[in-house]
DNA sequence: TTGTACGCGTTATCAG
DNA sequence: CTGATAACGCGTACAA
């Protein structure tokens, strides 16, 4: 049989094509995908309305498959997460997702599970299926992932974390800012003796970022404060209780307080506490980055710097938006600032 | 200029494709896509180690979306979820998306975030990138966007919930075995009057089935155990509280518990206890579904029953895979069962 | 203004 | 066993 008489097509009910759409108006497939694209200007009032029409009749709309292959661009953002688990990161992705769609974008979504040796996979598989640029959330030491993405002119934004030395734009916390509004609190709250836990660094720039502040605000201050810094392994429960007691030890009748770098290694800080048996604000003061839902919930409350986390994720899709539209800029920093959410965990009391 | 000349392609570093493969090979393009396809069944062995030998330098990779467009087939999974924010979700997300990369699948997500008019959207902005299944971790009321992919004859999974009368695929908790496993806990541990909290029911399917086997389990023991039923509206902290004191109030001399239907009821009962000033386990017992990072945390400590997570995630993808490869079998339901994790909550000393 | 014809990268059919 | 060729659904020069 000849692939196709005008009319009796749509068997089933296969997804219906522009020559479904042409056919049913009385025109051209050009004629239509000029209307789709340019939206009816260069088009006489009478075609423009009878394909109008059929295109709403049938319920019409194009295959972004077939136009990504047509024209290179597939209208999907590849999002790369060093682990979907990581509270920020879920927090950060649902805003992404969100703007995502409103601009009319799909997120297609790479975990690491935190095996970083993927991320070069990640973005190889990503840019496969034509994803237009990527957000990144990652550890990002692994350079050649990001050549990969610079060779293929895909614009990339990082989120949190800057990557190496590569000049890219990045959206995330002001953490500058941050750590000194929260060692500040910490100081009007008489804590006297400070530690810096930190999950290891690892060359995450905004690790280091935070625990470079911390120094510098302690040294600032010689005469009044006094501060360390911890990177707690995954898993050695020991070595902290052992950071926190030989905090207690050495800032002697000062109180002392710590602040946590992250969830994570807040969550941990809380259960050593517990563990060793003493009062959270009392005997140790406790501040922490990002405030997960159970920061009110453990003892007197956790006191938190809480992260813009949605606007993260909006203002980073936005930035990879503008780029895509080929606004040529240098790198920026999107630096949104935290709240400090303050609970028992810094009360003395 | 004539498009190309066999040799000198490759301009700049746009993607290689089959043709570059081919000319590379100096062999035509069917055969390299056989190659690929029937790996090298049909080939001579010279020809093979050519081509394979081709591949290989170039460091070549058929684009999916070309595939996609000539088969009809995309290698692509829409995942679609209520809320990602909901630590379930994520848990469940993270095994879906492995899994399925195993297999050589991506998955494109879709977040209602709890707005569940996109519920048809989303599976109509799916299957316009031919993803060729749904994953559906969502209320599922919406029988027309069911109603959307079973026209389409793209297989579907759900998770955790039930949707509708809809005869589909299912892989969730053993709700049934594990809500009698919680109540036996708490009646184990001494609790007499029992009090199931849980979101709106909302027609959801798993919340419903939980609340029947729970009343079933009391009814069951008429003369030791009473138990009621109270839907906590979102925000109405205050409902919830009155439905605390009116528990302890009908209990009298009994000990008193509360069985939470998931993390994020448990979390606000928590908040509920710790404003009356009551102390979880001697006031009040509580058990809840899910088993967050937090839950050692609180108090003395939350019991909870913890779901397989990312098994649920994995068989789901599986259960899709083998309709992708042609099983017709009656819809099935994949009950797993889970864990309970005792902790200070449900005891009374 | 509208239609015709071609190509995006692949795979399947059909000759040879 | 291999190569030419026609689709898949769409956008767009080019021609009318």
């Amino acid at each position: 049989m000849p692939p196709s008489s005008p009319t009796a097509r749509r068997a089933g009910t296969a997804a219906l094509t522009i020559q479904d759409v042409a056919n049913h108006a009385g025109v051209s497939k050009a004629t239509v995908s000029r209307f789709l694209n340019r939206g009816g200007e260069q088009l006489s009032a009478d075609i423009e309305a009878r394909v109008s029409a059929a295109v709403r009749e049938l319920g019409y709309s194009p295959s972004p498959m077939a136009q990504a292959l047509k024209r290179g661009k597939s209208r999907l953002i590849g999002l790369v997460v060093a682990d979907v688990s990581n509270s920020f990161s879920v927090a950060v992705l649902r805003g992404a997702e969100k703007a995502c769609r409103e601009a009319g974008y799909m997120v297609m979504l790479f975990n690491l599970g935190n095996d970083h040796v993927l991320e070069r996979e990640a973005i190889r598989a990503l840019s496969s299926y034509q994803v237009e640029g990527f957000i990144l959330h990652t550890l990002g030491n692994d350079a050649a992932a990001l050549a990969d993405a610079a060779r293929l002119h895909k614009p990339v934004v990082l989120i949190d974390r800057r990557s190496g030395d590569a000049q890219l734009d990045l959206v995330g916390l002001d953490n500058d800012a941050a750590v000194r509004m929260a060692a500040e609190h910490l100081v009007e709250a008489d804590y006297r003796q400070l530690l810096f836990a930190t999950e290891p660094m690892k060359g995450v720039g905004s690790r280091e970022q935070r625990a470079r502040t911390f120094r510098s605000f302690v040294a600032e201050r010689p005469d009044m404060l006094a501060g360390s810094t911890f990177e707690a392994q995954p898993g050695d429960d020991a070595a902290l209780d052992a950071a926190l007691r030989a905090l207690r030890r050495d800032a002697g009748a000062k109180p002392c307080a710590v602040l946590a770098a992250n969830a994570v290694i807040a969550l941990r800080v809380v259960a050593a506490v517990a563990r060793l048996g003493w009062t959270l604000g009392r005997d140790i003061g406790l501040l922490g980055f990002d405030d997960p839902e159970w920061a009110p919930l453990v003892g007197p409350g956790l006191s938190a710097i809480s992260q813009p986390t949605d606007d993260i994720g909006r203002f980073a899709i936005n930035c990879l938006l503008e780029r895509l539209r080929g606004i040529t800029l240098p790198p920026r920093q999107i630096l949104l600032p935290g709240t400090l959410n303050v609970r028992g965990s810094t009360r003395r009391s």
